[in-house]
This record gives C-alpha cells, structure tokens and sequence, in this order.
DNA sequence: CGGGATCTTGAGCCCGCTCAAACACTGTGG
DNA sequence: CCACAGTGTTTGAGCGGGCTCAAGATCCCG
C-alpha cells in the first residue's frame, strides 16, 4: 500500500500569487481550432476558481465544456494505489471536459486563481444544427486532442528521465513563456512528478543535473531560465 | 545507433493463415457509436490488403477515414532511434484514420490479410451538412479514441512489464473471442513488445512466468488459453 | 523567528534492458 | 529422409536507471 503522491490537503480559499493571464494569440493568422469558441461565445458563462479549487471530479455528470480564460488547472486521475497521475496542465485558451458518456472520467483542479468558460453541451448541439461549419471545426478540436494525447504518450512511454524533463520544461516556455527564457512555474514539484510519471527525488535531481551543465538556471523553485534553449532541444530531438 | 524493432523485410504477397472475420455485433443493443459509420456506409469503399501491406504511411495525404472490415492492422510510428511504437491493433469494427492536419503522422499496416473500408473525408463532410445528427455522432467517436488515448497512457505510465502484459492479454482476449477463453494472436511478440514498450525479451518472460503460474497455458506462440481469467484481472486492478 | 510545507541530496536496491546463446518451426533442395 | 537456412521464440547472466527510504536545506508566511 504505497501512497506516494496524494493530493495535499487541498486549502480551499488560499486566493495567491500567479495570476496568469491569457496569452494574447498571435493576431492576424487565427488558424487555431480553438478560435472555434468565438463562435459559439455567447453560449457561454465565466466563473471564479481558488488555487486548489475543483471544477469538477470524477463521476459528476458531463455537461457542459470548458475553456481556461485566465490561471492554470490540471486534469487529474487518481489511482487505485493512491498515485495520482496528471493528464495535462491546462492554460489559458485551453479547451476540457470532453467525455463520451454522460459522466466525467477525470478531476480537473485549478492550480492558480483561475477563470473558465462553461458552455452547456446542450445548446453547442443546437448552434452546431444551424452553423453547419461548425461541426467540423469541434471534430478538428477532438482530432487536436487526440493528437497530443498520442505525442504524450509517446514522451511517457520511450524517453528517459532527464528526456522527460527537458520535454517538459520546453513544452512550459514554450506555452508560457514563448518570447523569454525564462519562465514562472505554476506548479510544485509534485504536480511535475505525477504529470511525467516519475517520482518528484527524480524530477529534482534531473533539474539539478540540467543546472549543474549550465543548460538551466533555477534562481527559485518556481522560477526557470532557460541559459542553452538549443542543447536542450538538441536532447529530445525536437 | 540502436536498431532494434525495424520492421523486418515485408513479403507483400504472403497472403496466409488467420483470416480474422468481422465480430458479428451483439444485436440488439446498438449504442456503439462506430454504427455510425453505417449511416454514411455508401459513401464507402473497400479495399483488400495482404499482410504486411501499409494501408497509409506517415506523410501521406489524409484525405480518408478508415474502417476495419476483417483482418488485423497495426498504427505505428518510427522513432528517432530506429525503435517502433505500435499505437494500437486494429481490429474488425475499429475507425482509423483521423488527423488534425491534412497529412497522417503514423504509419498503418495490415498485420492479417485484411479488407478495410474507405470514406472520402470530404465526402462525409458533405453529408455531415445534410444530416445534423450525424456531426455530434462523429464526434463521439472522436472523444472514443481520446478515451482510449489516456487509458493507454496509464498502462504505459504506471504498470509494471507484468501488468503491462497482463493487460494486453485481456485486452485481445475482450476483442479477439469475447466468448471463449482461448485466443489466437495475430501478432508477432515483436508487435506486442513495440505495443506495450518492453522488449521482446521481457514479453517472453512475463508470459513464461504466467505459464508457470498457471495462469495461462501457452500451447504454441500464437495459441494462448486463459487458465485462471479472475487471477489476470485482479493483476491489475480490472 | 518559528513551524510547516516544499524542495534537495544521499545510499542502496530492484526491475527491465542489453548482450548472448540456444531452441522451435517451416520450407527448400539434395 | 536428412541437411540447411531463415525466422521467430525462449532462456540466461549481468548492468544500470529510476525508485525507496532517509535526512537536510530552503522557502514562505504568520
């Protein structure tokens, strides 16, 4: 019975630090999938979560969709053994909830102060029945989806530690930070840890290694500098 | 410069053994969401393929979905490194094919002598205009597959090499012979290695042991009886 | 400052990998 | 009928990366 990564007790209305704004897209090019939800906008309602904070969990009933406006959450799956394994860390612009039952299979929290769109599955229906274009930029989403889940598991199953962790740091300035190296992390080792599936001894000791060959600088926990962008790309072949 | 699972020299008409016919569904009950493919069968095409023949490869245009009519095929991706990564076994029923873009990322070949439908992307879309109920039932198999994506994820990610093994066996047991207890693989221990990340000297193994254990009997390579189904599943945790 | 949470480092172990060899099955040619 | 090659499978010996267990260091907020 090993019960290694838990979820703390979650304390519910500790409001702090990091609140992360939406990143401004790239105006002018609006490819993305995601600008999808402009169009169906009006459909949709914002609400207010606390560091912490579930929007929903496992076994609630699957009815609507949502977008991160501002802030940051996790998809969570908690494990028989107690481990905790992390789908994704969403950040703003980011779409969740996609289910084909009627109920959620996963916990998502937010990991920051954060604020999301909920669009009631019911009435996207009906828009998609009026808008027929509609239909086929939502299938893009769910394509996009199942895309990164397939690159995921392609991070998790073949590459070593220290693979997994420049992947992830890349993947972090590149999502947060992506014209600076250095970058502001929303969330603690442990998140890291159960997102890679490693332990959080092992996540530490990699960073440390990456710190110690002067590809990284950690001047706080939290707070990343990316010093040889090239030689950690050149790491996991990107 | 590690070259371990390339995939071995493929004689393209060996046409042989195995001829995997279509599951006959459990009529009656028809919620599966791959039924919908029976509403836009018309638009569809088969084609016949022998083993080891590729149905699409990484870089070709995606302008198709598929569907599984009889036979066996595999999705895989090559590495870097010359390794391989088998995504899933695609068995009679199963839709294959979506992409974001409009080129596929992986490769899929048949691994059994097999006959898979083709739908003309753009043509479904067509009917997708027509028929509104169709757009949300698309979408469900969409979702299916990032539902199947993650489940995956976390066999990778967290199971030991047993567990891992163990699941794949009750995995092809569930699909192959619903209603028997002996199953006859199509594939190769190779596939199942690149399928389940382990090496091939590790799949041996784990399946001896499980011999040994009385769990399975294995009366040749292909030919696995499950001896004590109720043992495999508390193995991992089903 | 004090105390709890988070992060970091160290020592030793074990599972799955690597390298190597033997075995089993199938088809071919003499 | 056997010899032989080729492919796929199985088993053995030893190594190493990431985990476990344990202790310290650091941060954060009162």
């Amino acid at each position: 019975m090993q019960a290694t990564a838990v979820v703390t007790s979650r304390p519910p209305m500790k409001a702090a630090a990091l609140p992360i704004a939406r990143v401004p897209k790239p105006s002018g090019t609006v490819h993305s999938p995601h600008d999808v939800l402009r169009t169906i906008q009006p459909v949709g309602v914002v609400s207010s979560y606390d560091r912490g904070q579930g929007i929903f969990r496992e076994g609630d009933g699957a009815t609507h969709w949502y977008e991160v406006v501002s802030g940051v959450a996790r998809t969570c799956k908690l494990l028989a053994d107690g481990r905790r394994q992390i789908g994704e860390f969403l950040l703003p612009g980011d779409v969740f909830g996609f289910e084909v039952g009627d109920t959620h299979t996963i916990d998502v929290e937010a990991i920051s102060p954060a604020a999301i769109t909920r669009f009631s599955r019911a009435r996207v229906r009906l828009l998609v029945e009026c808008e027929a274009g509609l239909a086929t930029q939502l299938q893009q989403l769910a394509f996009e989806t199942v895309s990164k889940a397939h690159a995921r598991l392609l991070v998790l199953a073949r590459q070593t530690a220290q693979e997994r962790v420049v992947s992830f740091i890349l993947e972090m300035a590149r999502r947060l930070a992506p014209h600076d190296d250095t970058i502001l992390l929303p969330m603690t080792r442990q998140d890291i840890a159960d997102y890679l599936c490693l332990t959080i001894e092992t996540v530490c000791r990699t960073m440390s290694d990456l710190k110690r060959e002067r590809l990284i600088r950690v001047p706080s926990p939290q707070h990343l500098v990316l010093v040889d962008r090239d030689s950690l790309e050149d790491m996991v072949g990107t």
